[in-house]
DNA sequence: CGCGACACGATTTTT
DNA sequence: TCGTGTCGCG
């Protein structure tokens, strides 16, 4: 560590340690791609304690995601060794989690409340547009969550809502006038429930430093200084509580890159950095626009992609590497097929130049599209690894048993109880918890004392059943109360009866749910062996596992091909990246070019893409796609237009058949302007009417192999593109000149060969 | 109340 | 295509 402490200022360029040293006052430090954001951030709390004697208690660390908190936890605790755990870092949610569990009191809410993730709230939502009697084709679980979504992180609460006319006037313009009152229910029921959704995080927060200043002086007084990692992503609601944290000594740093703003769905308001300016004149801005991750071709490509945006801060990134390979354009006929040259592409990429398959990521815009990747790596032997998708703790096995715990933890918790009361099967129906919900009403008692004692509001039959239940997650309370949270999982996990169940289903499936649900007694486990640990109870575990929805359990890093949407892939970097799936209505997505600000959001989420390889970058696209089971055609997406064509090469074909042989290459400059029209001409394939040459003659075409040029009778002239020769029917997929390409059966098609 | 059969809608992205 | 939700019967 000695050695580091010395020089560690030398590191870096000019502006890198500007916004290293300049830590008094505010400050936002736009980081172009790849500019070493991360060290800046890391170094300039490693400066903060070490030149200034700052107590890491004192400073503050804000992320976005979860990897990112670890990441740098760990790179600074390289730095300033075990200080370092008394920064008080994490993503926003957690961090804010923390003091609300502190000072729950002050807002009327228990400290071990709940934390609801978006299943939750919406079946929360599910529940009450239900008991409304609304259509819930109407009032969709989505549409309403995102609708309230939207308001609290924009600091609105239920009651400004209904209050509100733009907030009205448009629910009425969307035939969905009740959405207000559900606001209401929804938020009633959360509190009622001892609960708080991921957005409540945030807006109970603001609230809580709003209307006690005596809490938040006492934060402002502890915080001295405030760093915001990923700005851009941050909505107006986290904005503020940073704001309000850092009145006082307006110590607060802000990193971001307005250009990989790609959360804008989600409420992250571009505006905030626009605000930041306005409210803090005395700003000083430091631009890091030296890239050392990619190639200049990378580089250069990303930067001509984000061009095309026209809402941007001025930037010029940069970089002194070399200018490396030109980026491959792979085209296919089908998903299937794009899956399987990628897959040739890597294997290729591997053996001319002897790389691990970790170096490679496979990026696309959405998790369905894994699935075509998947096969063809499988079936090429190539080890890859899925981040993302259904998380560990979306998992319904894992769900459940957590919603035990929960149930255990908090007996107000409806939603967990609605979960598990049936779970295994009880014999417990909706009409008897209806009934019970009914007579908790009537009588203004809590849900639990009904169930309690249940035979006297629903009849025998189900009525013994819910006192069973009551008297199960009583004797779990029990133990919860003695116990830490591995003994009474475990018991929990025993005595329900899920465990069992599961054990009994010797289905694939099933076991792999059952090895999920130990999994899941194993990191309990390991939290309460955790000698740091001080609370080792199951609520305390519940309170830590909430905001863990990261699939970033399993770190281990083996050398496997990484396959994630572009959102998991933002701050990660690859030496070799593969887009796919660069079609329109795919990507862009086809819910984001209704408006020109969509639009260039799903531009930056291009230009994040692009900018995560180092040496070489891949794009592709099919012409044809399963969707929704049905096979559709697809039109090139415009982005690959938006690439300046000169830092493109058209790889047209890798062998199907055969990994190794690099089969046919075209390099084609002007090919990716033909794009389109070359795609069009196929759409009216069936118009397309040849007259065969005079000469017309079908050739013997036992010998055709690809590159060769034919002649059919009706589609015209075109290029043999690949010879299918599986079993007794040979197959030879032709790139017509008019026609596009078709797929002919060799015993049936008339083929002239033309020299 | 539980189970099977059927219909339907979904594929944007995540703390 | 797949998973979820609804309906009707036992």
């Amino acid at each position: 560590m000695a050695e580091a402490q010395a020089d560690y200022l030398d590191q870096l360029n000019p502006p890198q340690k500007e916004g290293v040293v300049n830590v008094e006052g505010p400050c936002m430090i736009i980081a172009g791609a790849g500019s070493g954001k991360t060290r800046v951030l890391t170094y300039r709390i490693a400066h903060l304690i070490r030149a200034h004697n700052v107590d890491p208690f004192n400073i503050m660390a804000l992320t976005f995601t979860n990897k990112a908190a670890r990441e740098m936890q760990k790179r600074i605790e390289q730095m300033v060794g075990n200080d370092a755990k008394n920064l008080f870092m994490g993503t926003f949610h957690s961090v804010f989690a923390r003091i609300l569990r502190a000072e729950a009191s002050s807002i009327g809410y228990p400290s071990n409340f709940t934390i609801y993730d978006t299943d939750d709230s919406k079946s929360l939502i599910k529940l009450i547009v239900k008991e409304f009697n609304l259509d819930d084709k109407v009032y969709k679980p989505n549409i309403v969550y995102n609708r309230i979504s939207s308001a609290k992180n924009r600091l609105v609460s239920w009651r400004e809502y209904q209050n509100n006319p733009i907030y009205l006037e448009d629910d009425n313009q969307n035939m969905r006038p009740e959405m207000g009152r559900i606001y209401k229910a929804y938020s009633e029921r959360c509190f009622a429930a001892d609960a708080m959704d991921f957005d409540d995080l945030l807006f109970n927060t603001n609230i809580l430093f709003q209307e006690h200043p005596d809490v938040l002086n006492k934060y402002q007084q502890r915080f001295h200084y405030v760093m915001i990692d990923e700005f851009q992503d941050t909505n107006i609601s986290q904005y503020l509580i940073a704001k309000r944290l850092a009145a006082v000594r307006q110590n607060i740093c802000v990193v971001g890159d307005d250009a990989q703003s790609i959360y804008a769905f989600r409420g992250a308001d571009i505006q905030n950095i626009l605000n930041f300016e306005r409210d803090y004149p005395d700003l000083k801005t430091i631009r890091l626009e030296q890239n050392y991750r990619s190639t200049k071709t990378i580089v250069n490509a990303a930067n001509s992609v984000i061009g095309k945006n026209t809402a941007q801060l001025k930037k010029n990134v940069w970089t002194t590497n070399q200018d490396g390979d030109l980026i491959e354009l792979i085209k296919a006929t089908s998903d299937n097929e794009e899956g399987q040259l990628v897959a040739s592409a890597i294997f290729e990429t591997r053996m001319q130049q002897h790389v691990p398959e970790k170096d490679f990521a496979i990026l696309y815009r959405t998790n369905s599209q894994s699935r075509a990747m998947e096969e063809a790596l499988r079936r090429k032997n190539i080890k890859y690894r899925i981040v993302g998708g259904l998380s560990f703790y979306q998992r319904k096995e894992i769900k459940d048993l957590l919603a035990y715990f929960r149930y255990t933890v908090n007996p107000n918790d409806e939603t967990a109880m609605r979960r598990i009361i049936n779970l295994p099967k009880r014999g417990i129906g909706p009409g008897t918890i209806d009934k019970m919900v009914v007579a908790a009403s009537e009588e203004g008692k809590p849900l639990w004392d009904i169930m309690e004692k249940a035979t006297s509001y629903v009849g025998n039959r189900g009525g013994t059943q819910v006192e069973n239940f009551t008297t199960l997650i009583k004797s779990f309370r029990l133990t919860n109360e003695k116990k830490d949270a591995y003994d009474t999982a475990s018991q929990i996990a025993k005595t329900s009866g899920l465990l069992k169940e599961l054990y009994e289903d010797k289905t694939i499936e099933g076991m792999n749910r059952y090895e999920n649900t130990q999994e899941l007694l194993n990191a309990i486990k390991e939290f309460t062996d955790n000698p740091e640990r001080e609370d080792k109870s199951l609520g305390a575990f519940l309170q830590d596992v909430a905001l863990l929805t990261d699939e970033d359990r399993n770190q281990k890093s083996e050398d496997v091909v990484t396959l994630m949407t572009i959102h998991m892939a933002k701050g990660l970097e690859f030496p070799y990246v593969f887009i796919v799936g660069l079609e329109e209505e795919l990507f862009p997505s086809q819910m984001m070019l209704s408006s020109r600000a969509d639009l260039e959001e799903e531009r930056r989420l291009f230009y994040v893409a692009i900018t995560r390889a180092e040496k070489k970058l891949f794009l592709s696209y099919a012409l044809n796609r399963y969707r929704f089971g049905r096979l559709k055609n697809c039109e090139p997406s415009r982005f690959l237009e938006e690439v300046e064509p000169q830092f493109i090469k058209v790889n047209r074909k890798f062998s199907s058949k055969d990994p190794v042989s690099p089969g046919v290459n075209y390099v084609t400059k002007n090919f990716v302007s033909n794009i389109k029209k070359e795609n069009t001409t196929k759409r009216f394939a069936a118009k397309v009417n040849h007259t065969p040459s005079a000469d017309f003659e079908p050739s013997d075409t036992t010998n055709l192999a690809e590159g060769m040029k034919v002649e059919h009778p009706k589609f015209g002239f075109g290029l043999v593109v690949n010879i299918d020769e599986q079993g007794s029917n040979k197959k030879a997929k032709v790139e017509f000149e008019k026609a596009g390409e078709k797929t002919l059966l060799l015993s049936f098609a008339k083929l002239r060969i033309v020299d």
